[in-house]
DNA sequence: CTGACTTTGTACTGACCAGTACAGAAAGTT
DNA sequence: AACTTTCTGTACTGGTCAGTACAAAGTCAG
């Protein structure tokens, strides 16, 4: 598993998989926060020594921005396909049951890192936090615009705000992570989307 | 402001007053959370030395624990108000614009303690997260028991579940506050209010 | 004034933090 | 073989963490 793979052949090969360590890394930084993680959880957690990760990955910071890539790559495609859904509806069904599997998969940390990190980001990584806040704004301007388009195709009542309903969408995952990262079930939150779906406007 | 009150009449008199002191704390803990709260952020407010701090209050954990006694006494009265209210719909009136006031209020730090607390609690101090998701839960069963009373007065739409409508609610609340978090203003907090009224369930 | 009692500030403890210097090891190149 | 290049683990840096030992200082009862 954790094993090389590369191109460059000069000097003494690497002799771990650079993929996996930084799967092992999102997986603690998932968990922990990028506060809470140390680099002694890092090192433990990828099977490698301090030097080996600065030398791959450059440093804490560095490597977090990394993992965050992996983790919008690999589990937050379903944002993508919610968009796309031919109506408002579908679009928040998609999103909901999305936000439910990413939140509560097994063998997985609990919660959406990106609201993990943003909420327990201290001072001293403000850097860190300002990124985070800066990748889901732009998820929420995309999100407000398939509501306004929406709406011009009529496929959203007159009296709602493509604004605040993208807020009030983005409040309810939000509000879906913190109950998961606090213990609710699968149940617990299938409950909370199908309630959600049934006050959720129709056309 | 920070003077003496008490009773004690043996030895040194105490040269700093615990309820302001406590207060100072209280805000420190609320911005940054428990983990992220060093022992020097926390004499730097109040005013104090380490060891007065861990004569009058024991030690970390058990001062944090009488900082949210205080935000649970005075800043979370909104939710007995809002449990009183003679509707479901003024029940959720009142806790969406209470939740406002209190995440966004100016000179205090922008969040819901307990969501702060409870997202950003490594599992060293596991015990803090626990006893402030256990407050959670509490305030969770009472909105279950008003929103099943709500629905035995034909107050709520017969297909809509108590729980499920209280996990909503509570969705929403959770993500005012991390919204606020991560910047947002009290106008956008508004729009979000208003719009989520707009698709609350009438009876 | 003396002694009991409590708070005060200074200065420390051992543990952990992110990051790195350095020497040895493993490969390719010549 | 010798040399260059890169990765490896050990062991360290200075800084911060929560918590405390200790002696000086302030207030009471007698």
């Amino acid at each position: 598993m954790n094993k090389p793979e590369h191109l460059p052949t000069r000097g003494r090969p690497r002799e771990f998989c650079v993929d996996y360590a930084l799967a092992q890394a999102l997986r603690v930084f998932w968990e922990k926060g990028y506060d809470g993680t140390s680099l002694t959880d890092l090192t433990d957690a990828m099977g490698i020594t301090r030097p080996s990760l600065y030398a791959a990955f450059g440093n804490k910071e560095a490597l977090f921005r990394k993992a965050l890539d992996l983790y919008e790559r690999e589990k937050l495609d379903y944002i993508g396909k919610a968009l796309e859904q031919p109506t408002a509806r579908k679009v928040a069904e998609v999103m909901l049951h999305g936000a439910i599997d990413n939140v509560v998969s097994a063998g997985e940390p609990h919660g959406c890192m990106g609201v993990i990190t943003s909420v327990a980001c201290g001072p001293e990584s403000q850097s860190i936090r300002e990124e985070v806040v800066k990748r889901g704004e732009a998820g929420k301007r995309a999100l407000t615009a398939r509501f306004e388009r929406a709406k011009e195709e009529g496929d959203l009542p007159a009296h709602l705000d493509p604004e605040g309903l993208m807020r009030v969408l983005i409040a309810m995952l939000q509000g879906i992570s913190v109950q998961a990262n606090q213990g609710a079930t699968r149940e617990e939150l299938e409950h909370l989307v199908e309630t959600g779906l049934m006050i959720w406007p129709t056309a």
